[in-house]
This record gives C-alpha cells, structure tokens and sequence, in this order.
RNA sequence: GCCCCCAUCGUCUAGAGGCCUAGGACACCAGCCUUUCAAGCUGGAAACAGCGAUUCGAAUUCGCUUGGGGGCACCA
C-alpha cells in the first residue's frame, strides 16, 4: 500500500488539507504501508513563499512523519514536480505521437471570450476544440507566428467513463460533458491532471485518497491513465471540511490554519483526535483515542459521505481533556512558552519554572488551550493588579465592613503559616467572627488577591501567591477603597 | 446553465429492514457538589427534509421533489 500527500504550495495549510493527509498518514501506517509526501510546485504564478515550510511544519507539529519526500528523499525522487518537467513532456510528446494530445494555439483572450458567450448563452463552458483537427498547413501559419501552444488531451467525443470510488461507490461520468483540458501549459510546466497521474503512476502509488473536490475530475484521470496504458489506482474521495456557512473552507472562515491553532495553545494529540473523527467514526461512542489506537482502528470503510463542518467547540473541549490528562511536568513545558510570550511584558524573564510548577494544578482543569492558560495565570506574576475598585463590593458589601475584613485579615495573615489548610483554618472563621457569610469573605479577599471575581479556589492561590504578595495586595485593596471614598 | 456528489438532534456522528418509543459526544438548560470559576456527577430539551413505491414491517431499499455542496481555468 503506497499513499501520498501532495499538496500545492500555494499558500498557508488549512485543517482540511491536513485532514487528508492524517487520512493518508493513518491508512499507510494502520497497513505497515509507505506515506509519501510529494510537493505539486506547477503554478509559478501562484506559488507563495514560505508555504512549503509551512506544509513540513503542519505535517511535523501533528506527527505525520512521511517515508518519501521532502528531505527525505526516496526511491522515486524528485519530490518536487517542478523538478519533474522533462518526465512530463516526455509523456506528452509520446500523447501527440499516439494522436491522444494535440497542440492547440487559441490565445487566452478567445478563450476566455469563448466562455463569455457560453455563459452568456446558458451554454455549460469549456474549450471549443477549434485546434482538435487542424491541418499541417494551418499549424504551420500558427506556428510562424511565434505562438508559444499548450498541449490539450483528445477526450473521446462519446461513450462514458466508469470507476469506483471506494466510499461513493460506482460513479459515471458522460465523456461528452468533459471538455479538451490542458495537459502542459505554455510555460512548459505541466497542469495538475496530467502530473498528478503521471507521478501517482510512477511512484507506484496504489490508493489515491483526497478531498471530494476531485471527484469531478478523476474521469479526466481514468481517461489519462487509459491513454497512457497505466493501471488506475484505487480512488477514495473523502467528505469535505465545511466552515460554518457549510461552504468549502477557505481563508475567510477566519483560524483554519493549523499553524494557528499550535499558536493558540492546542495539542497535537488533540488535533489529531479531532480531526481524525471529522468525516470517520469508529463505533457510536468512542471518541477518545490515542494515535496508536486511531493507527490500529483506521479503514476506509467507516469514512463517512457527508460534508462535515469543523466545530471550533468540541476541539476545544477536546483540547481541555487532553489537557488535563498531561502530568504537571509535561503542563508546565507545554506551557512555558505561552507563558514567556503571552505573560505581560512587564512581568520580569525568565520565568520561574518552580513558581510555575506551583500555578499549574490551580489552572488545568479551567484552560482550554494553553494560550487561554498564560491569561488564567497572569495575576499570579504581575506587579500590580489592574481591577475596578467596585469590584471588592460585588456581593453588596458596605465599604466600612469591607475595609474592616481586610484590615482584620491583614492582621492575621502576618503570622498565620501560608499553607492552604492553614489558611483555611484561620479565614474560615474570621469569616465568622466578623458577621460575614464565606461567600461574601472569600470573594472580598479574591478580588483583592486575584483582581478577578472568578479563580482558582483561593486558599491553594493565596499559598502559592504566598504571604508577601498577599499582604501588598491587601493593602492595595485597602487603599483603593480608601480612594474611592 | 451543464455534470457529479450528498441528505439522522444547532454541530460531529452511530444506525447496513424488525434490537429504534433512533444511541453517543460537543454546545445548551436544570439540579448536585461548592468560597467564585472550572472540573466532576445526575437529569432534560433536541433529529430520521418531503412525497410516493416495495414489504407483514423502513431512518435503513427504489423513484421523484426539495435542499445543500462540489466541479466546469494555460489553479491545484
């Protein structure tokens, strides 16, 4: 079993071109088969600078290790199809000799006036197929003047082309609806129909599985097989990623980026989890599973038909338990450098990695991704709190019993150990002793130390805080109720 | 416009004629837990697009309709 990724390198990869390859990736492995990486490079106009990079790195960040390709290298190298050319034109040359190609000279501009008129009259677009039989004098007039012509394949005017897809089932298409499509372009660089089979058949890949968008066009690909005497491969045309309008996704449906979500803190494994379950299902309740158990469960047959739209929810769900199943040492250098580079540039560096080990089991379970986690940890490094004053009133204190509470706890927090069940068995019943419900107590002495209503439970907080910080945010509590006065 | 594909809760899905008064998960709502927020636990609301046909019996088969998506470049 031989299976490829072979993404253009046009721009910046989505979920949903990393989707397909996870597929690729998880069928070879789950067969002991070879994933093989190959770089369709064939449109100079529209290739984009570090985009490649940015496909290796997608494909390193999720595991998804390739066994040809890109810095690898392989049997069947190049990689790269624009370092491929001459292994296309031979192919074409020998498609004109057969009389299954013909050069055709039609410039650009009649094209695309032809498919002016066609839609303007209803009619469905496609090539005309003026320069199909031109005779040698006629191609003799072009060729004098200078026009450089593209290679078109000569698609059979009748009859039908059959295949099977391996999730579609059996699907015909009418090869009268299919028009005489470029095989090379102009500038000598192959179109993606005629390098994709040419490579597929070279480096003998034996299933083709990629997005549905392709469907349409895998009856010119049978036809070029056919044309070539090559033997197809076995076509599974996987259920598409949808953005929330159920629309293909593209760059307008905001992060679709992979790169973007390691930047927001999601991990691999959960990304692969998710994506693994967009389109492929193993039972009716198993949702979790580990790459080894997606590798040994993986087939074809449970891919699904439907589109499906990528769910930013239950990725972060999903990111939030796999979170909270990592150890504290393997959280804390998870989330070292979200904390280096989203910590406020006034809290000094490096960061203690001792104090961060101490923050980490406060915030686990309420982050959903780590760049979430530096915002949740934040109060526990800066210098000062930045928080509405009123906030220390919230739950309808006065300002007089307020400041009473504070002062108290000030008092008694100069000697009192700072451990959480010490601080727990002295606040508790200060709360009592100064008429205060707890609720009310604690959530003063939150705001104050925290400068949020919401946090960590606040006992752990203020011991990890410890007795320093804690009393200089009491203080500070004080003076802006003061302030406010 | 033409061709192709698809159609179960808001979302991801299970379901391959009776096991379905349609199961799970996210999200949502309620309760419990509780010093807040989470996490956790319990419960709830929520779907077979429509119409025909086949059958003793249809979410599952067939047809039509409707809806959605994709393709129709010297882009992939």
């Amino acid at each position: 079993m031989r299976v490829r990724f072979a993404p253009s390198p046009t721009g910046i990869p989505h979920v949903g071109n990393i989707r397909t390859a996870l597929f690729n990736w998880l069928f070879a492995r789950h067969h002991g088969g070879s994933f093989i990486l190959r770089i369709e490079d064939t449109d100079v106009a529209r290739k984009v600078k570090g985009a490649l990079e940015a496909i290796l790195d997608s494909l390193r960040w999720l595991g998804l290790d390739w066994d040809e390709g890109p810095e690898v290298g392989g049997e069947y190298a190049p990689y790269f199809q624009s370092q491929r050319l001459e292994i296309y034109q031979g192919v074409v040359r020998r498609l004109v000799e057969q009389g299954d190609a013909y050069l055709c000279y039609c410039s650009p501009e009649r094209l695309e006036e032809m498919r002016r008129e066609q839609m303007r009259r209803k009619q469905p677009p496609g090539y005309d197929r003026r320069c199909r039989e031109l005779s040698e004098r006629e191609k003799a007039e072009l060729e004098a003047k200078g026009i450089t012509p593209v290679v078109r394949f000569k698609t059979p005017l009748s009859g039908a082309v059959k295949f099977n897809d391996l999730i579609r089932g059996d699907v015909v298409f009418d090869c009268a609806t299919i028009d005489d499509f470029v095989l090379l372009k102009s500038d000598g660089y192959p179109t993606y129909h005629l390098a994709n089979v040419v490579d597929d058949h070279r480096m003998k890949i034996s299933h083709v599985l990629r997005a549905d968008e392709w469907l349409s066009s895998t009856p010119r690909h049978i036809l070029l097989y056919d044309a070539l005497g090559y033997e197809p491969p076995e076509f599974a045309h996987l259920p598409m990623i949808l953005g929330n309008d159920r629309a293909k996704l593209s760059k307008r449906h905001g992060a679709t980026s992979v790169m973007d979500y390691q930047k927001q803190g999601y991990l691999p494994q959960a990304m692969v989890n998710f994506l693994a379950l967009l389109g492929w299902s193993l039972d009716d309740r198993t949702e979790l599973m580990s790459r080894e158990e997606l590798i040994k469960n993986f087939s074809i047959e449970r891919i699904g038909k439907t589109g499906a739209i990528f769910s930013q929810e239950k990725l972060g769900w999903m990111n939030g338990v796999y979170l909270r199943q990592l150890s504290i040492e393997e959280l804390v250098e998870h989330a070292m450098p979200f904390l280096e580079r989203g910590l406020p540039k006034s809290v000094k560096r490096p960061i203690s990695g001792d104090y961060v080990c101490q923050i980490m089991p406060l915030i686990q379970e309420r982050m959903r991704t780590l760049a979430e986690g530096a915002e949740l940890a934040s109060f526990f490094f800066v210098e000062r709190l930045d928080y509405e004053p009123a906030l220390l009133l919230e739950r309808g204190l006065t300002r007089e019993r307020a400041l009473k509470a504070l002062e108290t706890a000030k008092e008694r927090l100069e000697s009192c150990p700072f451990e959480a069940s010490s601080l727990e068995g002295v606040l508790r019943p200060l709360a009592a002793e100064l008429g205060l419900k707890t609720g009310e107590f604690f959530g003063l002495l939150r705001v104050a130390t925290t400068g949020h209503t919401a946090a960590p439970p606040l006992f752990e907080t203020m011991a990890v805080l410890g007795r320093e910080r804690c009393l200089k945010r009491i203080e500070a509590a004080l003076e802006r109720l003061m302030d406010r006065a």
